[in-house]
DNA sequence: TAATTAATTTGTAATCGTTACAATATAGTA
DNA sequence: TACTATATTGTAACGATTACAAATTAATTA
């Protein structure tokens, strides 16, 4: 799961997008931690690293890396935008109660749909809601 | 499509949702508007109705009424929310270019999932992006 | 390697959708 | 009709994101 500084830089280079410290952090973090993170979090954590950071750039970055297809942002009905590494298939399931952002797999060419026919169709985004294990077993011992 | 007052009257008795006019009128306006408007276009639009309209009544009663499973929230990667009618199985497609949300039909019960046993599912929202027919015309003609 | 130029980073201020809050008005009930 | 709880309204606050200009840095060329 871990990338190297390599492996990331070849990513970048490949988009065309020019390398910088910041950007190469950034990359790391997203395909390092894959927690569908917010910008605040990135933020927070990087800084440590980083201590010039800005959250500007962090807001600059993940445009460009999303622009690219190099991450994933997530709209799962929150205030705050999540980000999350490009991988195909898989949908995100969020937590109302604890708020966790699960992966799972789907099979998005199993889907039976009508009324696309002459659609281009660019991007599938799967949100589903509800309880994740822990937190039903929490609400039945209450 | 459109519904009588009593109709919409009895949705929100139903719910045991207090009857106030504003209530009716942003309820019908969702009924018989479906292009999942913004807080902004039903504000505005019921406005020439209703003069004393506050927007925040526009949000509190949207609100509530998503609460109570009467109205949909649409999150697709806007930052505004959009509103629907509850109708089951559909999902949204949005043109990147003109922006507009197309409904399409779609089996949920089809759905080849493997990661969310022992979850607990309360909502499945499928979002679709990319170029509605008269956009891919457009852009083909230029 | 140094100089050049275009692109990036940074901090601050602005924007925009949404919510908090308190005063006024209204709905449901007795 | 009077009472009480709830809804509406307008303003102010909030929070995520973007705009902008100055300082810095990356890639390029000599």
């Amino acid at each position: 799961m871990n990338m190297t500084l390599e492996e990331l830089t070849n990513k970048l280079k490949k988009k065309k997008i020019r390398l910088s410290y910041q950007r190469i952090k950034i990359l790391e973090y997203i395909n390092n931690h894959r927690i569908h993170p917010t910008v605040d979090q990135i933020y927070n954590d990087l800084r440590k690293e980083v201590p010039t950071l800005s959250k500007t750039t962090v807001y600059n970055t993940l445009n460009t890396l999303a622009d690219s297809n190099l991450v994933k942002v997530i709209t799962i009905g929150d205030n705050e935008a999540r980000y999350d590494v490009t991988i195909k298939n898989h949908g995100h399931f969020k937590c109302e109660s604890c708020g966790i952002i699960f992966d799972f797999n789907i099979d998005f060419n199993s889907f039976k749909i009508d009324g696309l026919s002459n659609f281009q169709i660019n991007q599938k985004d799967i949100y589903f809601k509800g309880l994740c294990p822990k937190c039903i077993k929490k609400d039945a011992s209450e």
